[in-house]
DNA sequence: TTTGGGACGTAACTCTGAGT
DNA sequence: ACTCAGAGTTACGTCCCAAA
């Protein structure tokens, strides 16, 4: 709690300890950087870990198929691992919001994700500083301005970057890949995550793979389409969210609402088309064989 | 053998919806 | 507001079969 109260002296806006263990443990931080008012920017950091545990139950029933590991949604592979063997992957559900819908022209300003495998620190969100004005349309959809987002005390990308690789590092099972999972992530958040990727001269590490639980929706509603004679149905988010009763007070367009739905409604489309881990990790695609970045 | 009609496949085009 | 993927529509070519 010292650390804490001690970090916020210098203006730094942290939940719990537990970021702060965590930047010192894994984005190479020391007490000394963190707690000394000249060796560091006078910067508020939004970036958020939660602590809490987290355990999603919505997930009731079982499926086996004839290899014997079909899964209800992808935290029940998690509760059916038995050994170290049969660990899957880390799956992180993620979310952004950015100022408009071009990546080469527009910025994030807010970034959320969540480790399915829940337990403590499995969410990370942040604000992420633009450095350029929120259009007020996006403000309207997002609750997210200008005036939230353009300050100092919000970190741009490139601030938020280490302290992201190192928390995904330390979420991810020793020599398995990371799965990444966002609603329209092939045209939309992998292309803006990878720009602001190079913007920081990084590259996304080649061991993170995305899903697109769009794609996976219209698989899913394509035949019941047809059973139903219906013309179209729609597959955004609310309406997967509304699909299964997935209850939400809140209406704005933020990051970790969006990433909570998602992360329920990805495991009721893996049950609903019977995909286990390892047919989730055929569904995705590395970052380079999402929409033309250039 | 020729012709017409139906079934089928493919390519090109149009429209819709997905993300902020 | 922009761009893209996917679904739907349309046009056209090919193949097969029956009838003249």
């Amino acid at each position: 709690m010292s650390l804490v109260l001690r970090f916020n002296l210098l203006g730094n806006n942290v939940w719990t300890s537990g970021p702060v263990r965590f930047l010192k443990q894994h984005a190479g931080f020391s007490s000394g950087k963190l707690l000394d008012p000249r060796s560091c920017e006078k910067r508020h950091f939004t970036t958020r870990v939660q602590t809490l545990e987290t355990k999603f139950t919505e997930t009731a029933s079982w499926h086996k198929t004839d290899s014997g590991s079909c899964i209800p949604g992808i935290q029940s592979l998690w509760l059916q691992k038995t050994s170290e063997h049969d660990q899957p992957g880390t799956v992180l559900v993620f979310d952004i919001e950015t100022t408009g819908f071009l990546h080469k022209d527009h910025r994030i300003i807010e970034f959320a994700l969540r480790d399915l495998s829940g337990g403590k620190n499995c969410t990370f969100e942040t604000l992420i500083n633009p450095e350029r004005n929120v259009p007020q349309v996006v403000a309207a959809v997002t609750s997210i301005g200008t005036d939230l987002v353009c300050r100092p005390d919000i970190p741009r990308f490139s601030d938020v970057l280490p302290t992201l690789l190192a928390y995904v590092r330390s979420r991810q099972a020793p020599g398995k890949p990371v799965l990444w999972v966002a609603h329209n992530a092939k045209n939309f958040d992998v292309p803006f995550l990878a720009q602001e990727f190079a913007r920081c001269s990084a590259e996304i590490p080649a061991d993170w793979f995305f899903v697109d639980s769009l794609s996976l929706a219209r698989k899913l509603v394509k035949s019941e389409v047809k059973l139903a004679g219906e013309k179209r149905r729609l597959v955004n988010l609310e309406a997967l969210r509304e699909r299964y009763g997935i209850c939400s007070e809140d209406t704005a367009h933020r990051a970790m609402r969006d990433v909570t739905i998602l992360s329920q409604v990805i495991q009721k489309i893996t049950f609903d088309l019977k995909l286990t881990y390892e047919g989730l990790k055929n569904e995705s695609v590395r970052a380079s064989d999402c929409r033309k970045l250039s």
